[in-house]
RNA sequence: GGGCCUGUAGCUUAGUCAGGCAGAGCGACGGACUCUUAAUCCGUAGGCCAGGGGUUCAAAUCCCUUCAGGCCCGCCA
């Protein structure tokens, strides 16, 4: 494998590396897919992102390369998961694009749960062919392989047992039908299978015997036959999944085998990728209520530092995310990155369409000193951004006010006192000659602008003959209630002349008493 | 029980495939900027590369082993 064009020490991003490790004549399919059981989290998107990187290093490589994003829908409804209300437990084994959605807005179960997942992914710029395994199975896109399958359940069977080392049941066959009476997916007795006519025979477990047709999606393959009998039917040659397959004797070593003796074909090139935890709290899951769904990270985090997030870490590290402190660095360092704008991983995170440039941390601040819209607009144009393209520049500063409200830690939390704060009394005779010379440099200023009122400052410290740094302490104590604040010159000018200049007379005449 | 992945500075990590001076970023600390205390720039400290053994002229890297965390062998990203 040769990447690195030449220089060896020239660093090769993961992504590129796997693009030069798969086969270089033939056209890919890069298949991602989730159960859309519950809300889709952040652990989720590695597997789409990771596989949209794939995808878009192989087509810069100039490899014939698409994208698959397949929704298992067909999935039975395992339990009543803790965000579900108990009258669920009638739908548990239906398939969840038959079972209603909770919401009452969406056509099933999974579409509750993919819609707002799919949103997520356009933001993302992760554009994949959104497959349903629902549509395919009742299609009948999957009736030939069915019958391999059917065919073949002994060497299935046996291939299962030996490769993760467990005993199946003397009878079992890998396939579920959907019972006709209970409509379960069910663990059903298979009594007999019609090649011809692509019936299966079989008993329930609620009693009922009867006939399935597979070809118009009646049942469903076990999901570690499913999986290979996918590669197979769409000639998926990459494939990025969760660590939990990728254990020995996990489903990738059984698929593998599976793939290359009943249907003869290869297994895709394996993308193995580890969990995104929680700080503090843990692996995601969204069976456990440990999750932050992709929703609720895009309301906080610009999509691509989300992107950006699984660029930077290799696919078989853990993430560690923290929705704290950590996410202020993660936006800082990928807004260095964009600066210097010609790493390959600011290449593979950015997206077109995300276009200001007002630094986080700042608008973490102005949020907290301008209420709504307008005014944040105004103080941002009086400190010199560019606020031309408005749309972005509002919804970059609604993330951070969110993030400011959920998120962050109580440091860079800080209120304009509405009172007096009683920290003025500390003051010293120092200080308040000092602020009083301040005031009346304020009123006598040319213009209320960031500029003057910090160099107000600096003339003041010298005129009063006292440490500069000593007022501005002042000035954040009068106004906040604490030692530190934002920086003082458009603090000040943001919060404006009036309210200002009256708070630090009344300051000095408090302390004075 | 059998197997897989991970462990490098306080934190996040590069380097491990293919052995050749252990590198960044954040944080901390110090300084500069007589225009910024949460801006910017410069600098400093911080490492038994989880532990032990082996191979080698040379090991974070290869082999063996121990420990810690996570995962798989029902279903899961």
């Amino acid at each position: 494998m040769q990447v690195t064009g030449g220089n060896s020490n020239e660093k090769v991003h993961w992504a590129d590396v796997c693009a030069a490790d798969v086969p270089q004549d033939v056209p890919h399919l890069i298949a991602t897919g989730i159960t859309p059981s519950g809300p889709i989290h952040l652990g989720n998107m590695r597997e789409v992102v990771t596989g949209d990187l794939v995808y878009k290093a192989m087509k810069e490589r100039g490899l014939e390369v698409e994208l698959i994003y397949n929704a298992d829908d067909f999935d039975p409804l395992r339990k009543v998961y803790p965000f579900l209300p108990e009258s669920y437990s009638q739908y548990i084994g239906l398939p969840i694009c038959d079972i209603p959605c909770p919401c009452g807005k969406h056509k099933s179960y999974a579409e509750h749960f993919l819609e707002p997942f799919l949103k997520a992914l356009e933001e993302l710029d992760v554009k994949p062919t959104v497959l349903r395994s629902s549509e395919l199975y009742r299609s009948g896109k999957f009736t030939e392989e069915i019958k391999t399958v059917l065919e073949n359940a002994a060497e299935i069977k046996e291939i299962l047992e030996r490769v993760s080392n467990r005993k199946l049941p003397e009878t079992w066959v890998p396939f579920y039908p959907i019972c006709k009476k209970c409509k379960k997916i069910s663990n059903a007795e298979i009594l007999g299978h019609d090649s011809e006519k692509h019936l299966v025979k079989y008993r329930c477990d609620c009693g009922y015997e009867g006939e399935c047709d597979y070809s118009k999606g009646e049942g469903k393959l076990v999901w570690r036959v499913d999986w290979p009998m996918r590669w197979a039917n769409l000639n998926v040659t990459v494939e990025p999944f969760g660590k939990d397959h990728a254990a020995a004797g996990g489903s990738f070593d059984t698929g593998k085998e599976i793939v290359e003796k009943i249907f003869r074909a290869d297994a895709p090139y394996p993308v193995a990728y580890e969990w995104i935890s929680l700080k503090g709290k843990g692996a995601m899951a969204s069976s456990t209520g440990v999750a932050i769904t992709i929703d609720s990270m895009l309301e906080i985090v610009p999509p691509d530092v989300l992107r950006y997030l699984i660029v930077r870490s290799k696919p078989e590290k853990a993430i560690t995310f923290d929705p704290g402190m950590g996410l202020l660095t993660l936006i800082d360092e990928y807004a260095k990155l964009a600066e210097k704008g010609d790493s390959r991983e600011y290449e593979l995170s950015k997206i077109s369409s995300v276009a200001t440039d007002i630094p986080f941390k700042h608008l973490v601040t102005v949020v907290q000193i301008a209420k709504d819209d307008d005014s944040i607009i105004e103080v941002l144009k009086r400190s010199g951004y560019n606020v031309e393209n408005s749309d972005a520049v509002l919804k970059r500063a609604q993330r951070a006010k969110i993030w400011v409200d959920k998120y962050a830690p109580d440091m860079v939390r800080f209120t304009v006192q509405k009172e007096l704060p009683s920290e003025v009394y500390t003051f010293t005779e120092e200080e308040r000659y000092a602020l009083e010379i301040l005031v009346a440099k304020m009123e006598g200023m040319p213009e209320w602008n960031a500029e003057n009122l910090h160099n107000a400052v600096y003339k003041t410290g010298e005129e009063a003959d006292i440490n500069p740094k000593a007022i501005f302490t002042c000035i954040y104590k009068a106004i906040l209630g604490q030692e530190r604040g934002p920086r003082a010159g458009w603090f000040l000018e943001a919060l404006g002349h009036d309210f200002v200049t009256k708070r630090i007379v009344e300051a000095v005449g408090a302390g004075a008493q």
